[in-house]
RNA sequence: GUGGAUGUAGCUCAGCUGGAUAGAGCGCAGGAUUGUGGUUCCUGAUGUCGAGGGUUCGAACCCCUUCAUCCACCCCA
């Protein structure tokens, strides 16, 4: 027997569930919309040359490939010895942004100049699932192709904090910090750049492992004493918000003013301030020097967001300024942030967010076995003409099992058009939530049902 | 990829140091009420005890192997 299980870290989604999604997601959607972004979509496939190369050694070992087919397939296979990287063509795209780029790239003269357009569609990582961790989740991106200005990240930034405000997610925590500031402080302390990498990832650590702890990893690593002292001391004292991380900046900038262009500094400083007249509490906008990513691709000012009491990130995104370069030879500046949905209905659901959340069915028609269909199925036509979503059941079983049926499917009307209706030309309407039954004739039931639906809002 | 834990009904779990027909709650089905749901009451069905092997008179329980899931680390959304 084959396991009848969906593949691990992926998930079939019954109505419940996907009525919740669904909920989130339009609210996300509405949020991403009053900033003006469009929705785009781009396939699922990207060619394998594509991916490969954007994400840093770690990310593109979690893309899944896709296997040549036909005789593209028998060459490579007779191919001695056969090279596992020449076996693929095709691969699942491992997130949004890449594609994006690709499609800014081929269609740079149909696009508007500044371009600010949102993604929410499923992406594919290799990884190994874990709790709020998938192998196909969807991701909710929102971009601003086409600007330098730091007006485009305190947009992308605003409408993800918007969206999870809406979501009743209010407790975000949005950290900040620049990729080049990192890269200057690894070269101040003397770190060769082939290094950096491996010290930005002991970092990253530096809230969870405290400084003991990263001086050991980063000692492991093969980085100096001296050198590490020297990161330390310009990092040690963490996260910083509002006046205080106003004041580090500066400091950092003083500091590093051999290796780091101004402008970066003010350029935070100020992206922290505007995202405050957004409307983010600025106890919520943190300065976190030690946030590194793991994506390779950003160049400037690197975002994370998280929620209050859960582990792990809800969304994040920065700038990537070279990304529609590698397809298109020429740099376009970029920057997006992405929501993880997953991450969000988890939290959701956790506080009870989604508890009212289920499907619902307007008005379901019962079915009696001793009269005809058809003046039940003349009304409820005429109610779906009218907007209404109308469920027939299709067996004249008892009454009883009926009315059980439509309260599970959230009915929140029952028409019975049964023998004694029918002598009368009639039709009654019971109220699902309070048993309350009227009955009326059938030439205004519609009417009133339409009504009675719209009483009940 | 590393470490730890857990696999018993559709779900959540109980099942003593190995003992005969493997249990509960919820859910499901039927009935009390052959035209009335959500409450109540009655009745019922359902399990290769994750899989394979071993020890034993006897295994859900002990041993080995394997698979799956969960938790932590890593990484991320």
């Amino acid at each position: 027997m084959v396991s009848i299980k969906p593949p691990a870290g992926m998930r079939d989604f019954l109505p419940l569930d996907l009525s919740r999604r669904e909920y989130a997601l339009s609210i996300i959607r509405n949020v991403y919309l009053s900033h003006h972004f469009e929705p785009i979509e781009t396939p699922v496939l990207e060619r394998i040359e594509t991916l490969q190369g954007k994400y840093g050694e770690e990310g593109d070992q979690l893309i899944y490939q896709v296997l040549k087919r036909g005789q593209k397939l028998e060459e490579a296979l007779s191919q001695a010895p056969i090279l596992p990287h020449q076996l693929a063509d095709l691969g699942l795209r491992y997130d949004l942004t890449v594609p994006l780029c690709r499609v800014v790239a081929q269609y740079q003269h149909e696009l508007p100049s500044i371009f600010k357009c949102f993604q929410i569609r499923p992406v594919w990582r290799a990884d190994r699932p874990a709790r709020g961790r998938f192998r196909e989740f969807v991701q909710c991106d929102v971009d601003v192709i086409g600007t330098r200005s730091i007006l485009a990240e305190v947009d992308v930034v605003s409408a993800a904090c918007e969206a999870l405000a809406a979501l009743g997610l209010a407790d975000f925590q949005v950290r900040i910090n620049d990729r080049r500031l990192l890269t200057a402080i690894t070269l101040a302390a003397g770190i060769p750049p082939q290094k950096s990498g491996t010290t930005l990832v002991a970092l990253d650590k530096l809230d969870k492992i405290g400084p003991d702890g990263v001086e050991r990893e980063l000692g492991e690593r093969g980085i100096g004493p001296a050198s590490i002292k020297l990161i330390l001391s310009l990092l040690a004292d963490g996260c910083a918000t509002g006046d205080e991380a106003r004041l580090r900046l500066g400091q950092m900038a003083q500091d590093l003013a051999e290796r780091l262009e101004p402008q970066i500094a003010t350029d935070l400083q100020e992206i922290l301030h505007l995202l405050a007249a957004t409307g983010i509490p600025s106890t919520s906008l943190l300065f976190d020097p030690t946030l590194a990513r793991g994506l390779s691709y950003y160049t400037g000012p690197i975002y994370e967001i998280s929620l209050q009491g859960s582990a792990g990130s809800v969304g994040g995104g920065g700038r990537y300024d070279e990304l529609v370069g590698m397809f298109l030879g020429r740099t376009v500046p970029a920057c997006g942030v992405s929501l993880g949905i997953e991450r969000v209905l988890m939290i959701m659901e956790e506080r009870g967010l989604l508890a009212g959340v289920t499907p619902t069915c307007d008005v379901f028609v019962a079915c009696f076995p001793e009269v005809s269909a058809e003046p039940s199925l003349r009304l409820a036509a005429e109610l779906r003409a009218r907007g209404v979503v109308v469920d027939c059941y299709p067996e004249p079983t008892r009454l009883k099992k009926q009315l059980a049926f439509a309260q599970k499917m959230g009915a929140r009307v029952v028409l019975l058009a049964g023998p004694d209706e029918m002598r009368q030309g009639q039709v009654t309407a019971r109220q699902m939530s309070t048993g309350r039954q009227i009955t009326l004739d059938s030439s205004e039931a519609a009417d009133h049902i339409v009504k009675l639906l719209a009483g009940q809002e």
